[in-house]
DNA sequence: GCGCGACGGTGTTCTAGAACACCAAGGGGT
DNA sequence: ACCCCTTGGTGTTCTAGAACACCGTCGCGC
């Protein structure tokens, strides 16, 4: 969430100003709805001019942490919260362009330890071993979503024999183990890119971008992969084509 | 897409400063990859200081026109492409949160000129008669999207009369005239929000929001509703529930 | 030939202050 | 009772300039 990582370790005032004020909404000190002190006081508080105090809170806001009203204050924003979205499928990482030539590039496969998010989402013990599969889409040729698959060591130790460069990960799944995925759960979410994706997806670092992360569960339930997609939000619009075999409780 | 519709009639100057280069650009005075002329002599051009520059800059690097990096210069930005999300169903206007109540409440019904977008969507002439329903889906009571649907005035006349609070609209669409949709295809973007959504959805004007517009076609191929969907984008992730009971052509 | 450090160009952060625009509420006039 | 308009508080826009950070490249030294 942090989002721009330094080189020379010197992070600008606003930023450390944001952190504070980030620290205080998530700790409660400042409840949602709460009015924020005004710019002018909450300027002087940190030592600091009122642009430079703006240019924090433009941030906050555009993490949807406060709501800035003209003639009224500043206020913490309500809490997030996640909403489902009926019969919506594959969202990212699974891409077709218009005419255009896609291509799949393995960057990328080792086996390291999983991370808080990805233990969590497969089930597994903290700093489990998983294999990492980084692929990259590229549309005539020019990247533009970075997937990265994690897999439980076990799984990863079968499909990994397979030659991911050329076998879609499912196939190899399915022909290796005998694995179906049969259904996922996916939370979409705006990010900014860190370096590392940045560099890959030749963005800018800290570009913003839309985060797929979904798990999918095979046929007993037991979660398969855990993927996560970076698609830069730049020069991507998203537009659907829908087919309805069977409509069922829509609410439109 | 402007976004903030003042009313004193007063625009910022940054402002008027992005307008001009979203037109230098979208005129194709500036093609893309191009690089603008470095920020002090843009500011000087433009007779306004380094900061009030940057906020222009700001604005447009915001809606992906252009990218600025440091250290080496402003660009513009790659032309948008439009890409296709292989089985994607149901994004926004259909939601369906967890353990809260949806319901859905129908602002207003009335007949009106179609827009552009709009009667090119539905493939009627410009300027014709269509059918405008306003509904705003709301989770606890509270305010979740705004769904604007417009129908050709001839298939408007006749779902009127159903009690369109109390009837879902493909309900009714299919006991009066028998139209079911079949596919569907929809644009999703980011936008800012104008000052009526935002003062239905009870938010800022020109707050950041999904906009999502489809056009919904019958059996026959014909068009028979085109919906534009406003999400606000605070307080919300999308998190979605998959099962596939056939899964075709998939790239992952 | 190769590495590395200085340099020029470019974006970024910050100051100190002034003037303006927006909103809610209170006070006065009708 | 009602309406308007003033007033105080708050966010917003803008100035003029200084110092800093990042990037690619060029040239020096090995």
């Amino acid at each position: 969430m942090n989002g721009s990582v330094r080189v020379n370790g010197r992070v600008p005032r606003y930023h450390r100003i944001a952190e504070v004020l980030r620290e205080r909404i998530h700790e409660g000190e400042l409840r949602p709805g709460a009015r924020l002190d005004n710019q002018r006081r909450l300027a002087k508080s940190f030592g600091v001019t009122l642009m430079t105090l703006r240019q924090a809170l433009e941030l906050l806001e555009r993490e949807h942490l406060i709501s800035r009203r003209h003639g009224l204050g500043t206020f913490v924003a309500a809490p997030s919260i996640d909403y489902d979205i009926l019969q919506l499928r594959r969202f990212a990482g699974d891409l077709q362009a218009k005419g255009e030539q896609v291509t799949t590039r393995l960057v990328g496969t080792k086996f390291a330890l999983a991370d808080h998010r990805v233990s969590d989402a497969l089930g597994l013990g903290p700093g489990a071993r998983v294999l990492v599969l980084e692929r990259l889409r590229l549309v005539d040729g020019h990247p533009m979503s970075l997937q990265r698959s994690f897999l439980p060591a076990p799984i990863g130790e079968e499909v990994v024999r397979a030659d991911l460069a050329r076998t879609p990960l499912h196939r190899a799944l399915e022909v290796r183990l005998g694995l179906v995925v049969e259904s996922a759960r996916e939370t979409v979410s705006a990010v900014r890119l860190e370096r590392s994706e940045a560099r890959e997806l030749s963005c800018r670092t800290g570009a913003p971008a839309f985060e797929s992360e979904r798990v999918s569960y095979a046929a007993g339930g037991a979660p398969v992969v855990f993927d996560r997609v970076f698609i830069p939000g730049d020069r991507f619009r998203i537009t659907r084509e829908l087919h309805y075999e069977s409509l069922q409780g829509a609410t439109s």
